[in-house]
Parts: C-alpha cells; sequence; structure tokens
DNA sequence: ACGGCTTGCACT
DNA sequence: TAGTGCAAG
C-alpha cells in the first residue's frame, strides 16, 4: 500500500540562477572600463553592425534589445559599447563564454545537487542543505542576517517594495512561527544570497536566483527581479502568481504551443488554464502535455534537478546567408575543416578535464534551391561513429555531407557537376558530437561495487606496447545502423601517429557484415594524450546495439567475437541508463533478456522491504485544490499513478479523440519482457539499503518515466494551430 | 535570402 | 536508431 510521506519530504528547495547578460559580463571583467556603461557583445561587426547577443542592463534602459543590428542600437543609444564576440577559424568563438561559465558552475555546485541548464543558468537542489540549516543553524537563532537575503523579493509580502521592505523580509526571513515549507525556503534564500556572494568574489560576475519549491516556479523567480537580485515563491504566493501570469512567460510555452493556447483554447494566463480538464488538455495535445499543462496550471512540476555539471554535446556551426551561400564544394569542404578543427579542440578539452568520450559526430547542412522555397528544409541531417583526431572528424564529416548531398539532390532528382553547383547553395553547416559518456574509471561505481577495483585499468600501469597491441586489431564498424554509410574501415594507428588512413571512406553501396576479433580496450586505461591518439576507433560505438564495451578490460576479462555480440550484462546496464536518466516515454522491448547482475541483486533482496513507491509532486498543492475543489480527482489519480509523475517538458501534440488512457496502460503492461518493466518493478525505498556508493547511480534509474503518447494527431507542426474544438 | 550559434529534448 | 523539429537564450 502506498504510505503517505510526511508532508515536509515534499518540500523540496529549488533555486535557478541565471547569470545577467552573461557575454557583457565576461566582457566587461575583461575590459573593466566598459562597466556601468551601455554594452553590448555582438558578432561579425561587418554587416549591418553585427548582431547584438547580449546587452547590458543600462543600455537595455535605452530600449536597445537583443536581436537588434549593432546599426540599430547605436541609433537607440548612441553611447552604447559594442564588443564583438572573438572570432577564430572565421567563425564566432564562444569558448570564453563556456569557460566563464564553467567558473560559476564550479562554485555554485558546492551547496547541493546542481544542473547546468544552459551556458549561463544552473538549478540547485538546496533540499539538504536548507533542511540541514533549519536544524542546526535556522534564520531565528542568527544575530545578523546576511545583508543580501534581506534583500530578496519575497512574492506575497506586503510592502514588497514599500519603505519597509527590508523590515518585512527580514522578519520573513526568521520567523519562528512560519510555515515549515517557508522556512526551508528561507534557509534556501539565505544559502543562495551565500553563493551568489560567492560567484560575485571569486568570479566578479552578479546573477540573480529564483527559489521556490520546484524548477519550474524557481526559474519563474529568477527572471522576475533582475540583475543582481533574488526572488523567493513562498508556497502560498503561487496561486496569486500563476493567475495572473501571461501564458507566454511560462518556459515552454513561449512559442508555437503558447500561441495555440491563446488563439484556439483563448487561455492568456496560466491561471486561465484551470478551466480545462486534464482529458480536454490532452485531447488537444497529447497525454503528456495535456498533463503537463494541467500541473503547471497548479504550479505544480515534478522534475528533478539532474546532477549534471558538464554540457552533453558539443558542436559548431556557422551560416552562410544569401549571397554568402556556398557554392563548391571546396568551400563547403573548406569551411566543414574549421568547424571540424574547433570541434576536434573542444573534444579534446572534454577529454583531458573531464575524462569524457563522445561517440557519435553529426552534420547539420542548410541548402536553397532557387524556385524552392522550403528547400532550405530538406537537406538531411547525417550521423556516424565518432573518431577522435581531427583529420578522422574533418574527414568523416564530410562524408557524411556528400551523402546528405546525395540525398538532398535525389529530391530534386538532379546531379552535380564536377565541383560546382547551379542554382544550389549552402547557406548553414554546423558538426556537433554527442552521447557524451564517462569513462568508466570515473564513476563506475557500480561495477567496481559488483567487481572490486580494477588495478589493470590505471592509465600508469599501462605500458604503451600494451597499449599498441590492445588497439591493433580494432574492429570496424557495424555500420548497417548509420544509414549504410560506413565510415570505419579497420585500421591501425599507433600513439604518436596522427595522420588518417586515407580508405575511411563512406562506400554507400557495400554494406559488409565482416566478422573481426574484437578487443576492446577501456579508454579509462589510456592518459588524456594516449587517448588523443589511439582510441579513434575503439570507441566508436561500434555494435550492432551501440553497446559501450569500453568498461570490460576493466575487468581484466579479454574479450573476443563472441562477447562482442553479446555484451556482458554490465555492459548492456551502462548503456541502459542513459535513457532510463532521460525518462524516455517508450518502452521499447528489450533485446536483453538476460539476467542483470543488479536484477539478481535486487532479487535476492528480502521481499518484506519492498513497499510501493510514493510519487507525490513536489509541491502539493492538494490542500489548496481540496479547498476549492478544482480538480482534486485529478490530483489524486496522478498520485496514486507513477508513470505520470514524470512530467514532459513539452511533446508535440497529436491527433485528437483518436484514443486515449486505457490503451495507453494496457500498450505499458504488454511489455513484460522488457528489462524497463523490470526496474519499474524495483522498489525504491530498497535503493537506501545498498551502499552508498551506488545509490546515487540505481535512483538515476528508478526516476519515473513518461507515459507514450498513443493518440496521433498527425505529424506536421499544423497540429499546434488545429487543436480540437467543442469536443 | 538573414537574427547567429548553441544546447537540450520529444517525437517518430 | 537516426533524423526532425521546437524552444530557449
Amino acid at each position: 500500500m502506498p504510505v503517505a510521506k510526511p508532508e515536509s519530504s515534499d518540500a523540496r528547495v529549488i533555486a535557478h540562477i541565471d547569470m545577467d547578460c552573461f557575454y557583457v559580463q565576461v566582457e566587461q571583467r575583461k575590459q573593466p572600463d566598459l562597466r556601468g556603461l551601455p554594452t553590448a557583445v555582438v558578432q561579425y561587426n561587418s554587416w549591418k553592425g553585427g548582431g547584438l547577443i547580449a546587452v547590458s542592463y543600462e543600455a537595455r534602459k535605452h530600449g536597445v534589445k537583443r536581436s537588434m543590428r549593432g546599426d540599430e542600437a547605436k541609433q537607440v543609444c548612441p553611447e552604447i559599447q559594442l564588443v564583438q564576440v572573438p572570432v577564430a577559424r572565421g567563425k564566432a568563438d564562444l569558448n570564453t563564454y563556456r569557460s566563464a561559465g564553467s567558473e560559476v558552475v564550479s562554485i555554485l555546485a558546492r551547496k547541493g545537487r546542481c544542473e547546468r541548464a544552459s551556458i549561463d543558468e544552473v538549478y540547485l537542489d538546496l533540499t539538504d542543505a536548507a533542511e540541514t540549516m533549519l536544524a542546526e543553524t535556522p534564520p531565528e537563532s542568527l544575530e545578523v542576517i546576511n545583508e543580501e537575503a534581506i534583500k530578496s523579493h519575497v512574492l506575497g509580502l506586503n510592502n514588497e517594495d514599500g519603505i519597509d521592505a527590508k523590515e518585512n523580509v527580514r522578519e520573513w526571513l526568521s520567523s519562528s512561527d512560519a510555515d515549515h515549507r517557508d522556512k526551508l525556503l528561507a534557509c534556501g534564500a539565505l544559502i543562495v544570497a551565500e553563493l551568489r556572494m560567492q560567484v560575485l568574489k571569486e568570479t566578479e560576475f552578479t546573477c540573480s536566483a529564483g527559489i521556490a519549491h520546484n524548477k519550474m516556479l524557481a526559474k519563474l523567480a529568477s527572471g522576475m527581479n533582475k540583475p543582481a537580485q533574488q526572488t523567493v515563491v513562498p508556497f502560498s504566493s503561487v496561486k496569486g502568481l500563476l493567475e495572473s501570469l501571461p501564458i507566454k512567460k511560462m518556459k515552454q510555452l513561449g512559442g508555437k504551443l503558447g500561441t495555440s493556447l491563446q488563439s484556439d483554447l483563448g487561455v492568456n494566463t496560466v491561471g486561465d488554464l484551470l478551466r480545462f480538464s486534464e482529458e480536454k488538455l490532452q485531447e488537444c495535445y497529447g497525454v503528456n502535455t495535456g498533463t503537463w499543462l494541467w500541473n503547471i496550471a497548479r504550479g505544480i512540476s515534478g522534475e528533478e534537478v539532474q546532477g549534471r555539471l558538464l554540457p552533453k554535446s558539443h558542436g559548431s556551426g556557422k551560416t552562410f546567408p544569401g549571397p554568402r551561400a556556398l557554392k563548391t564544394i571546396d568551400s563547403v569542404q573548406h569551411w566543414l575543416n574549421e568547424l571540424c578543427e574547433e570541434l576536434s579542440e573542444r573534444l579534446r578539452s572534454d577529454l583531458d578535464q573531464n575524462k569524457r568520450i563522445a561517440h557519435t559526430l553529426t552534420l547539420h547542412a542548410r541548402a536553397y534551391k532557387l524556385g524552392d522555397s522550403d528547400s532550405h528544409k530538406k537537406f538531411p541531417s547525417k550521423s556516424c561513429p565518432l573518431r577522435y583526431g581531427t583529420i578522422k572528424i574533418q574527414e568523416d564529416a564530410m562524408n557524411l555531407f556528400q551523402a546528405g548531398l546525395r540525398d538532398y539532390m535525389g529530391t530534386y532528382k538532379s546531379k552535380t557537376q564536377g565541383s560546382q553547383y547551379s542554382g544550389w547553395g549552402i547557406t548553414g553547416l554546423s558538426v556537433s558530437a554527442s552521447k557524451i559518456l564517462d569513462t568508466p574509471s570515473g564513476t563506475c561505481s557500480i561495477m567496481k561495487y559488483f567487481h572490486g577495483q580494477c588495478p589493470p585499468c590505471s592509465s600508469s600501469e599501462k605500458s604503451q606496447d600494451n597499449l599498441i597491441q590492445d588497439a591493433a586489431p580494432l574492429s570496424p564498424s557495424e555500420s548497417e545502423s548509420y544509414s549504410g554509410l560506413n565510415l570505419t574501415e579497420p585500421q591501425i594507428v599507433f600513439p604518436g601517429e596522427e595522420k588518417e588512413i586515407k580508405h575511411a571512406i563512406p562506400s554507400l553501396d557495400h554494406q559488409e557484415d565482416k566478422s573481426k576479433t574484437w578487443k576492446d580496450q577501456d579508454p579509462s586505461c589510456l592518459s588524456s594524450q594516449q587517448m588523443q591518439n589511439s582510441i579513434a576507433q575503439e570507441t566508436s560505438p561500434l555494435l550492432p546495439s551501440g553497446v559501450f564495451l569500453g568498461s570490460e578490460s576493466c575487468l581484466g576479462m579479454s574479450q573476443s567475437k563472441q562477447q562482442r555480440e553479446f555484451p556482458t550484462e554490465e555492459s548492456r546496464i551502462k548503456y541502459a541508463m542513459p535513457s532510463l536518466d532521460r525518462g524516455l516515454q517508450k518502452r521499447k522491448t528489450s533485446k536483453d533478456k538476460g539476467t542483470s547482475s543488479i536484477r539478481r541483486f535486487f532479487k535476492t533482496c528480502d521481499p518484506s522491504s519492498f513497499r510501493k513507491q510514493e510519487h507525490v509532486e513536489a509541491i502539493q498543492l492538494q490542500d489548496v485544490q481540496a479547498a476549492e475543489s478544482v480538480g482534486f480527482q485529478s490530483t489524486s489519480s496522478i498520485c496514486s499513478e507513477p508513470n505520470q509523475t514524470e512530467l514532459p517538458k513539452e511533446s508535440i501534440p497529436e491527433q485528437t479523440g483518436t484514443n486515449s488512457g486505457c490503451s495507453t496502460s494496457a500498450h505499458i503492461e504488454q511489455q513484460s519482457e522488457s528489462w524497463r518493466y523490470k526496474v519499474d518493478e524495483i522498489d525504491p525505498s530498497v535503493v537506501n539499503e545498498l551502499p552508498p556508493e551506488i545509490q546515487e547511480e540505481v535512483q538515476a534509474w528508478l526516476r519515473p518515466h513518461k507515459r507514450p503518447n498513443v493518440v496521433k494527431r498527425g505529424s506536421s507542426i499544423a497540429h499546434y494551430f488545429l487543436p480540437a474544438k467543442n469536443r
């Protein structure tokens, strides 16, 4: 039976921290003369003064806006200081901002779980820190309250900007008879004030923050008082806040979905959403989006703060607008080389600094054809296994481009002559690296737990000779999952050898299925220098299933073909993790039917220790709702249905009314064979009995997932504008 | 034929 | 899966 959690454990303390006009601040730190002046950061000064990408608050007062041209900005604010984004390899180079961003993250990650939400934003889960503070040094016990905290804006406090606001805030922060949730938020506010001061001290950057019971509200709040201020959203202020909040201000609703809500349902404020039943919203926008909308109307958002300090992908791109469109293969080649060079550089530093390896290379391009107005949509993106080394990346990217070009041309049934197109142009190119995984040594706590330490892993113990041996007989790509491209032929690369081997050519028309011996190698066993030279092939996701086998040598086994085709259970677990982590909606039938060691571990646990997981929303507005008898039944159904608790940020709406909830659950139940389904059966409470070093990792698997969308509404964007009416 | 360059994510 | 598209800043 579901056991009700104590109310207090649901009162999370979440903060969203947002750097103020970050790029401007970075430039002002570099050039302190600019401090206090209306300033904007601009890229590509050549055309109309370049495009603004960050604007200081002084300049905003004069009406300067992001997305203005440099020239326009000068018009509305003649004294504006325009600073150019650094340029490298003929394109904007954002690296200084990236590293400034990591400076900040490393400070903000000190007080709780931290999620890097973008280059200049993070979420923090300060629940534990706040609880601890409340227990040990509650605000009421402090003689002095941090001045920065006293400057907080507390939504719902009377006289918020009146003359005695500060006294009110001081009292709110340290009131001893306050609601428990408010006390926690007060602690959160103190902690955040401290962190912001620390950031200022160590980086010279100011930031704004929102402190609330969930991510959505914290994000909303951080933008309410900028720059350099913080805003607290007490539980009791939520209803009033959302009631009048324009729907488009809500994150995820600033685009077409928000427009559809306005024009099709007449929803102008978040509060207006309360008029609609969950079912109605689901009919219009699909199950996930519908439920999500229903919840945000009530200030409910269960999304957890992910403990992730690093980006999940790297990309480098450039546009070639209009007259500058690329017309020859050579020019494409040139720019692709530049982009790949930058990407490769960033991959290397990620490897060096974070011991992470990217596994997929993707190329995106935009092209136009005279006479076809939406020709630019049709250039397909292509991806392949990522091989490290600048030259390899360049080569693979070029091959991807050519493959894309063939498809693109195919749609026009036309042919290229030589290296010259006519009537064609490439208006955008970008390359990106994704599926970035930690090197096992760093975070593979589970493997360590089940197999003990892995001495052979330590890079110092591995000789260069071993390296060569291990790396030598490499598997080629199993390329069927990569669009018929076969970009990676077997090759031998010795440490120190950076030259590419010219036979890495896409063979589009022959897909061989070669059986080769496979000796995989744990990348973690290599020093980063060694990595740079030799990890190229073996780190590609070569297996058909995409299994990453990097850790086997960690276990001291020598893998061969057999294991390549039947990877060990631990490998599958390792691979399954990221998708579970993301809480994918789809539950695909997994090919894995074996009993994993993790499952065995759980099975040996005393069944009596299992109890049902309670999924309760972080912020409980139920009391409020009950009082108002607004959607109370739905709320309780949410709470008792595990699969509903993880709310999607947004999803494409689907065809109305063809199907609904019952087939959804039926569909889920069919998946009894899948490993993920088994995960669902695991009682979360048992995690507490695991050794601490793997608890967090297992916890990540157990996050609730979204429901598959069974309702179909068609696939074009147009359906945003065509929700069902009068249904 | 312009607002550039990145990210993350959902969907299919 | 790979590929597409939305959204945000």
